[in-house]
RNA sequence: GCGGUUGUGGCGAAGUGGUUAACGCAUCGGAUUGUGAUUCCGACACUCGGGGGUUCAAUUCCCCUCAUCCGCCCCA
């Protein structure tokens, strides 16, 4: 075999991409009923928009970027994310000024990170987001909450669990930075390398290392939570208890902490809680993003949104047993015998899809037991059968699959016939 | 980027330094005339991820490479 995919990407076969569109199918029902409308964007953007959005210290924009330049020498990033071209668009096209405020964005479609394939993390992957932007009452906030989990519910999904925390914002990120570079700061030679750069970069990522985690002093580290300013925190009270009157149950990890510069105040995770899934249990993470408008010279418009895989979100049926209803089945499958019937069976395989059933025929030049064969494999409803008798004829046997029965109809009369089977 | 794992026909899976690379499933053909199951018979890998090397000889040994899976990092 001369050609693959490229590492990290896959095919998805037609006998996933039934379950593929289901999942879509599901998306648009709970958007539609949460009143979010689609975006898309262009898969690339300009590299400059990820690097000042997602931040420069991201592992996103250190590592994982597919960053390429093209032929006006212009340096272009395949994005790796959703919410910086949303913000970029809404920007650019004024949404601020829609009368309807907040805007409540969604999209679905392909994200690139320059990672190792691993069991539910690919290079190529599939990302639904919903964004609301352009307001900061926490009720939006578990709206958006809302919607993501209600996306899980309708797949079936049920072992799962949301974790809450809030940021703060800058004044109190600034100040429990601070605090932690001064708590690790005589300690930094017991830790990992990993956190002696996050130190000076990102200290409150030391609390979230697995290599570290059993270190006493993560334990006694100085919480966000005793550092949120009285607005910052009543925010966050007040996010928990619009939860809470959605029915909405959750867990506060103070620890969480996302991997985007960009967020503040409430940020979430959906992790499964599903045996064997694997070491990677996040299926979906989002946070709010005040002040993001403002980083690429739009107006104060506050955001919070959120990003599933969709790769993942299977993985996590396939791990819950879920599975979709079967894919629909063929209604008619058209049995031609010899060189005189090809052409009046084509014939019919047309007026029957015109009248729309499901109708397919053999392409093969299959003996007759043979394309019986098929016709049961393909699970057809019935099967049309014309041999040189019913050409001169002009009528066909119709056999219905599932009790054997058989009968001759007029050609004039099938159709009809044909309708009162397949919905029965 | 790091560590480990695996790579044989459409799929699953044996195997050995040397004449014809098991087997199962699937597929196709047949078991007398135009009918789906089962059964029976038959067909189906000039080749063992790719490249190079060692050897009289390699799918089996060595090197490189590509890919896979698992874990780390991090995330969706």
């Amino acid at each position: 075999m001369i050609f693959k995919v490229p590492r990290g990407t896959q095919d998805i076969l037609p006998s996933e991409t039934w379950k593929w569109q289901q999942v879509e199918k599901v998306i648009l029902e709970a958007c539609d009923v949460y009143r979010y409308k689609e975006i898309r964007t262009p898969i690339f953007e300009q590299t400059e928009l990820f690097q000042r959005l997602v931040g420069d210290t991201t592992d996103i924009v250190q590592k994982e970027m597919y960053t390429f330049t093209d032929k006006g020498d212009r340096s272009m990033t395949l994005r790796p994310e959703g919410t910086a071209p949303v913000v970029r668009s809404f920007v650019e096209h004024k949404m601020f000024g829609y009368p309807d405020q907040p805007v409540k964005l969604f999209y679905t479609g392909p994200m690139f990170r320059y990672e190792r394939q691993q069991a539910g993390r690919y290079r190529q992957f599939v990302q639904f987001g919903a964004e609301a932007i352009g307001s900061a009452d926490p009720a939006i906030d578990a709206e958006v909450i809302s919607l993501a989990l209600d996306v899980y519910k309708r797949v079936g999904l049920t072992k799962l669990k949301l974790v809450i925390n809030s940021l703060g914002d800058k004044e109190c990120r600034a100040a429990h930075k601070e605090a932690l570079v001064s708590h690790f700061n005589p300690h930094i030679d017991q830790f990992c390398p990993d956190c002696q750069t996050r130190l000076e970069k990102n200290p409150l990522r030391i609390l979230d290392c697995k290599v570290d985690s059993g270190n006493p002093l993560i334990a006694s580290a100085p919480s966000l939570a005793d550092y949120l300013n009285e607005e910052s925190a009543s925010y966050f009270e007040s996010v928990k208890s619009f939860l809470e009157d959605a029915g909405i149950d959750y867990e506060v990890d103070p620890n969480l902490v996302r991997g985007l510069d960009y967020y503040n105040h409430t940020a979430f995770e959906i992790m499964s809680t599903s045996e064997g899934f694997g070491a990677i249990t996040t299926l979906c993470g989002g946070g709010r993003y005040n002040g993001l408008a403002e980083e690429i010279g739009g107006p104060s418009a506050p955001g919070i949104g959120f990003a599933m895989s969709i790769e993942r979100l299977l993985l996590a049926m396939e791990a819950e047993s879920k599975i979709f209803a079967d894919e629909p089945t063929l209604d008619v499958y058209i049995i031609t015998l010899g060189e005189t019937a090809r052409r009046p069976g084509f014939k019919l395989l047309n007026e029957l899809r015109a009248a729309g059933i499901r109708t397919d025929l053999d392409y093969m030049d299959r003996k007759l037991k043979a394309q019986m064969k098929s016709a049961d494999r393909l699970q057809a409803r019935m099967v049309v059968i014309i041999g040189e008798d019913e050409v001169t004829e002009g009528a066909v046997q119709l056999k219905i699959m599932a009790d054997g029965t058989q009968e001759k109809v007029p050609v004039g009369e099938l159709v009809e016939k044909i309708i009162k089977n397949t919905t029965r």
